[in-house]
DNA sequence: AGTGATTAGTCATATATTTGAGTATCACGG
DNA sequence: CCGTGATACTCAAATATATGACTAATCACT
């Protein structure tokens, strides 16, 4: 039940409107915590209702009004509190990772179809988030912006998820060079 | 609902009770799924009935009695035509990389010690998965075995979550020398 | 002789998440 | 001037997952 925690922790550089918050979540956020629009739009009202966070009408001529919702003291305080309880281990799921388990049994063609797909996908992240962290830290150095930023958070997790995507783009490489050549072994 | 595919996966080369299946998500499955022991046990009722598996009673005498699940060949041919159907995109969740979007505003403390907390954790699940990975290649180098062993499917799963974890520790340990940094620096 | 851990589960309920279908306005390309 | 896609949401229902409480035997110890 950290879905409301990890929206608290969205909103606290920015006030972002329900729709913002879908599209960071399907981006930068979805590193480390997925939710669908959906979601988010009924986590914002729950959150709103018990005063975690405020929402304001902003009208727009050329588009639809949006509400732009920002944490309050209560939500803050309530995500320090979250911030000192055990955290669970963390999880996965994939989908590929269990096709991969069963690698011995299903064919390696389609496999070896979606390894590359995920590899690619991964390449994508890889370079959205090399420039989200260049933005971030600006003409400063890495180290001269984590020793001195100001908001280092979203850096950090951001680097988190670079690393996994780049963990996850070798491991899907190097998983489909093998079952290519174990294909063609067996072929001949 | 990819979970029905995970427990097919996890069954394809061993017969296993509800219990020790639970055990297997709790350590080296749960690389690529997670799931509790109760999910465990519906789903194979479920899996049971629509023929995908099938359980036979093994009685045991020092021990409570077990069933032992073993995959069809309509779990088999489940199982194939989902490896071949498209992923969704694999997603993490993780309380800690919350914590962390947040750094900026909750206090590093805490945050430290959790961070090297997770740190020992996966530490531990490098180890085990190192172990692992040594048992299933047995006195073959991971090239040769990769090249002509039978079963590579849970080997390369193991070597994902391997990588996982080593990219979780060395995150962890880097994230907590950065926030130590700072809390010593502002403290002056 | 009693306590706690391990094996091997079951049941009920609550919460979270996904699926699917809508609404309405505006901008842009052809 | 028509379709497509983006912005900005809402509602209902189905499914998946998590929480918590149970049973019952055996083992390993203190």
């Amino acid at each position: 039940m950290a879905l409301r925690h990890a929206v608290l922790a969205a909103l606290l550089d920015e006030e972002l409107s329900g729709y913002q918050l879908a599209k960071a979540f399907d981006m930068g956020v979805a590193n480390f915590w997925h939710a669908l629009p959906q979601q988010l739009y009924a986590e914002l009202a729950k959150l709103e209702k018990e005063g975690l966070v405020t929402g304001r009408e902003v009208v727009q001529d050329t588009r639809p009004n949006k509400r732009l919702f920002q944490v309050t003291e209560a939500g803050l305080a309530e995500l320090q509190r979250f911030a000192a309880t055990a955290n669970k281990p963390s999880f996965i799921r994939d989908d590929l990772l269990v096709k991969v388990q069963a690698a011995d049994h299903v064919g390696a063609g389609k496999l070896i179809a979606q390894l590359t797909e995920r590899a690619a996908f991964a390449d994508a992240k890889i370079e959205l988030f090399g420039g989200l962290l260049r933005q971030m830290r600006g003409d400063r150095s890495e180290e001269e912006f984590l020793r001195h930023g100001e908001r280092i958070g979203p850096y950090l997790t951001c680097q988190r998820g670079l690393a996994f995507e780049q963990g996850n783009r070798d491991w899907c490489r190097q998983t489909a060079a093998i079952l290519r050549e174990r294909t063609a072994h067996v072929r001949r």
